[in-house]
DNA sequence: TTGATTTATTTAATATATTAAGTAATATTA
DNA sequence: TAATATTACTTAATATATTAAATAAATCAA
């Protein structure tokens, strides 16, 4: 039988344990306040650009367009972002945090930056930010 | 407005790009094969072992036992797999390539290698084993 | 040895991922 | 400017992810 590399050694299967041991550390708080992964991720970019094109925020957020468009509806039927046409150009719609999905990105800060601090601790402020590096390297050389 | 780190310098943001970035490289290969990527690290796993236990098999897939069950009843309704019944613990479930799971790997090994080898010329095989070292390191300290 | 507990997997319900196709608004071009 | 193409998003269909609950077999405890 012809051989592959096993499985566990393979980059992807790397990225994605990586992937999912880190978010294993912020799952539980984040459902604890009633956000899923990805709802969580848009909140993230809207906090920091209100008004934003969808196809913005569907890169930012790294959620493809028909998925965002659920989240969307779901976060705005809970609420928390509002959505709105672009006047200037009809097919767009620019998409920002209510005062409420400010609240609930105020309130989730603390507990995401103790996290993200945990994990600096553990990992080593240095080999963390030396992976981060690595991983934009990698990014731009298999874009390439 | 409280601050957080942008959410594109956040350690689970560059590794669920990096890992888009690397398996947008397979994808369309996969799919050629009619494959989605579950089912070819399903079938991966197999590969190297016959008749393995659903649960070990869920562990080295990275695939949650719910979603193995549904992916497990595609593979055998296409005759990829097979699954039996442990004889000695009646509960376990045992799964194995068929013959023509077999041969589905067969074809696909020869392309998947070449990927992979594009990709260690990308990004230099020495910088691809450090990340992968670094990977490893970052799996333990995250569990620990 | 029966009743309670644990283990291994499946079902169910809801959310997201992926690909393809559809729709409406805008831009382009002959 | 009417026909065509493109853009920005949504809908649809199927596959997977996640959490909770259910089921059945095995184990444990009294």
């Amino acid at each position: 039988m012809a051989n592959l590399r096993k499985i566990n050694r393979s980059l992807p299967m790397q990225l994605l344990l990586a992937r999912e041991s880190a978010m294993a550390l912020f799952r539980p708080m984040l459902r604890s306040f009633g956000l899923t992964d990805q709802q969580w991720r848009v909140i993230r970019v809207l906090a920091s650009q209100n008004n934003i094109e969808a196809f913005e925020l569907s890169q930012q957020s790294m959620i493809l367009p028909p998925s965002l468009t659920r989240i969307l509806k779901n976060l705005e039927e809970e609420g928390l972002v509002k959505r709105d046409r672009d006047k200037e150009d009809q097919r767009k719609v620019l998409i920002s945090l209510s005062a409420k999905g400010q609240r609930k990105f105020q309130q989730v800060v603390p507990d995401s930056e103790k996290i993200y601090r945990s994990i600096e601790r553990k990992v080593g402020k240095k080999a963390l930010n030396d992976l981060l590096k690595q991983l934009v390297a990698l990014n731009s050389s298999l874009e390439a």
